[in-house]
RNA sequence: GGGGUGGUAGUUAAGUUGGUUAUAACGUCGGCCUGUCACGCCGAAGGCCGCGGGUUCGAGUCCCGUCCACCCCGCCA
């Protein structure tokens, strides 16, 4: 084993060999993928980050004891290959890019064994992901996931390449930093020299990144882990990594160029994709009219209709009530929906509820009229509005939302677009829908306490014409905020930043964030900006789901490492877990 | 916090109305085999049916609780 590694060192990947190679003699190290012991002559294929290769091992060229040795090779035992590169004896395999060759071993070893798998180290693997994340240095041993690393790997590559050729400089901010009440839940970390107090893991570092541009770096950039104590999704793991940027002296519309420019790199260097630029842009009041959501897909049509005007004289109260009473009727023509079911509909109707949606209102269009239960509804008004507003032709199914709330129709009705889209196949897998949503609203009402809250964060600029409704109507000041979107996942978001610190106070205001409660919580950041803070504005990318949406997986988990489960637990490490009495005595905790 | 799906050999699954010894494939182990490539053939081992209660003469199967994984709503400035 000696003579390995030491002397004989890895001359090439397994999976780079070719017919080229023929006639050369190299050196493989790697697993033993699978193992064809045919008696006198024994195949594996041999396994590494590159590749496969087979390799014949056989009396003819091997001494005994080195025969003996192949001969225990068991899958995923780590072994080393002496031998020659020759065109294959049989027939090439066409499943592998090195079928064209073999390597016909003269010298073998067994570096080390392996224990048998608790699953098989397969591309397509049908083990349940519980089994997976225990053993995730098995997992990602698999080609699918290693190929999504190295997109990964690539990926951060281009990034830091664009924003180093456009002038950005690479900080890092604090790990260990202050808890802000606002926003979303904090990990906490205890201060054991400062017994009772408590440091925050940052759940961006937004905050940091502003007073860079105070400070007069005018260009940052960071690839950073941030972290939110929330309940988990495909899309959300509490620690993520962000492309997170700021500039200063810029309108949003020089961040959006910046961005579009490392998208672009970002999908020809690594998918070869051309990406059209400027990627297009839509206010969130559009998005919110034609789609329903503030993340639109918009890789397919069947946008939404708003037909409320058109059903306030309705007999059908579903309609006319919201209709009349300040809500919302809308919803979406499904082209050649008539085939729905009533099992289908009643599952759409379920999938609407989840969103609040008291039912789904259908008519199908055949032969020039409409059927269904509400057809006896459809007066002239009506009738119309579906055939013109709506666009609905033979063939079709038009599904209609009506809610007093006219949010939660259109989410509704967003939703059940995008829900269809996927079930009737509208969108290729290797089609990428870009758009940038903007002017986003200053504040939200929070659905339980009525106050005011931050829709993006409390340091979004106002548009400059709206600064002056902050006061008198503040649910109609729109932002220099804007999210990036692709394939209907937020992939990122970012804002021009207020650099004033009478607009900040006015903003705190309307918040009910009183001065002494600003001071304490965000002194440093007022005190910053009193003290001749440039116009800035950044944005930051939820790296993870860039990669997942490029490398085609439906989980973030999929292209982080070692991610955690829907529970916030690793199963391999078995984090978090229990601590000894005297580190927490010694932290001045005590569990209650 | 709420809703849903699932949990049976190492892995993936089947398991009828509650009924004898819980099946199969892959993997593992042993044997045979010199051109296989998901090698093939023969044989063997391998089970806390997630866990805890309950109903019953009898529970993988029915009931209650609980744990875990995944998906969704809420939540995620």
């Amino acid at each position: 084993m000696a003579r390995f590694i030491e002397e004989l060192k890895k001359s090439h990947g397994a999976g780079e060999l070719r017919l080229a190679h023929q006639g050369e003699e190299v050196v493989l190290m790697g697993w033993v993928d699978t193992v064809r012991d045919l008696g006198g002559t024994q195949f594996i294929d041999l396994r590494d980050r590159s590749g496969i290769c087979q390799v014949v091992l056989s009396s003819e060229n091997l001494s005994a004891d080195q025969l003996e040795i192949a001969k225990s090779f068991r899958q995923e035992f780590v072994v080393a290959v002496r031998g020659e590169v020759i065109a294959r004896g049989g027939k090439p395999n066409p499943n592998l890019k090195t079928g064209e060759i073999e390597v016909t071993a003269k010298e073998v070893a067994l570096l080390n064994r392996s224990k048998p798998m608790p699953f098989q180290i397969q591309d397509e693997v049908d083990t349940g992901e519980e089994i997976r994340l225990k053993y995730r240095f098995l997992d990602l041993r698999r080609a699918p996931l290693q190929r999504a690393l190295l997109m990964r790997s690539k990926a951060a590559l281009i990034a830091r390449e664009h924003f180093a050729a456009e002038g950005f400089v690479e900080i890092e901010t604090p790990v260990l930093t202050k808890s802000t009440p606002e926003g979303a839940r904090d990990y906490l970390v205890p201060s054991r020299i400062n017994k009772g107090k408590f440091f925050a893991l940052p759940q961006s570092p937004q905050l940091f990144k502003q007073l860079l541009q105070v400070a007069g770096f005018e260009r940052y950039f960071q690839i950073c882990k941030c972290f939110r104590d929330e309940d988990l999704r495909a899309d959300r793991q509490p620690e993520f990594t962000q492309i997170d940027l700021e500039m200063s002296f810029v309108t949003p519309d020089d961040i959006m160029t910046i961005c579009d420019g490392m998208l672009k790199k970002m999908f020809k260097g690594i998918l070869d994709v051309d990406i059209q630029t400027p990627i297009p842009r839509i206010t969130y009041d559009e998005a919110l009219t034609r789609y329903g959501v503030d993340n639109p897909d918009v890789r397919f049509e069947m946008e939404l209709f708003d037909i409320t005007a058109d059903t306030m004289g309705s007999a059908f109260q579903v309609f006319s009530g919201p209709a009349n009473g300040g809500g919302l009727v809308t919803g979406i023509v499904v082209t050649g929906g008539a085939k729905y079911s009533r099992k289908d509909v009643d599952g759409l109707t379920d999938f609407v509820k989840t969103y609040g949606a008291k039912g789904l209102a259908w008519l199908k269009r055949d032969d020039g009229s409409f059927s269904g239960p509400v057809s006896k509804f459809v007066d002239e008004a009506l009738s119309a509005a579906l055939l013109d507003k709506a666009g609905i032709k033979d063939g079709d199914i038009v599904l209609i939302v009506a809610d007093m709330d006219p949010s939660v129709a259109r989410t509704a009705a967003g939703r059940l677009r995008t829900h269809i889209a996927k079930k009737e196949g509208l969108v290729a897998p290797d089609q990428f829908g870009f758009t940038w949503v903007t002017e986003f609203p200053m504040f939200e009402k929070d659905a339980e306490t009525g106050k005011l809250a931050a829709m993006h964060h409390p340091f979004t600029s106002p548009r400059p014409e709206d600064i002056a409704l902050l006061g008198a109507d503040p649910l109609k000041v729109k932002t220099r905020a804007y999210d990036i979107v692709l394939n209907g996942q937020e992939i990122g978001g970012g804002s021009i930043r207020i650099h004033n610190q009478e607009v900040q106070a006015e903003v705190f205001k309307a918040l009910g964030i009183g001065d002494e409660e600003a001071r304490i919580k965000f002194g440093f950041l007022l005190d910053a900006l009193s003290f001749g803070a440039p116009p800035h504005g950044g944005l930051a990318f939820g790296f993870d789901r860039l990669v997942s949406i490029m490398s085609g997986l439906d989980s973030i988990r999929d292209v982080i490492a070692f991610p955690k489960t829907t529970r916030a637990g690793c199963l391999m490490t078995d984090a978090p877990s229990e601590v000894d009495e005297p580190q927490l005595k010694e932290l001045g905790i005590k569990l209650i």
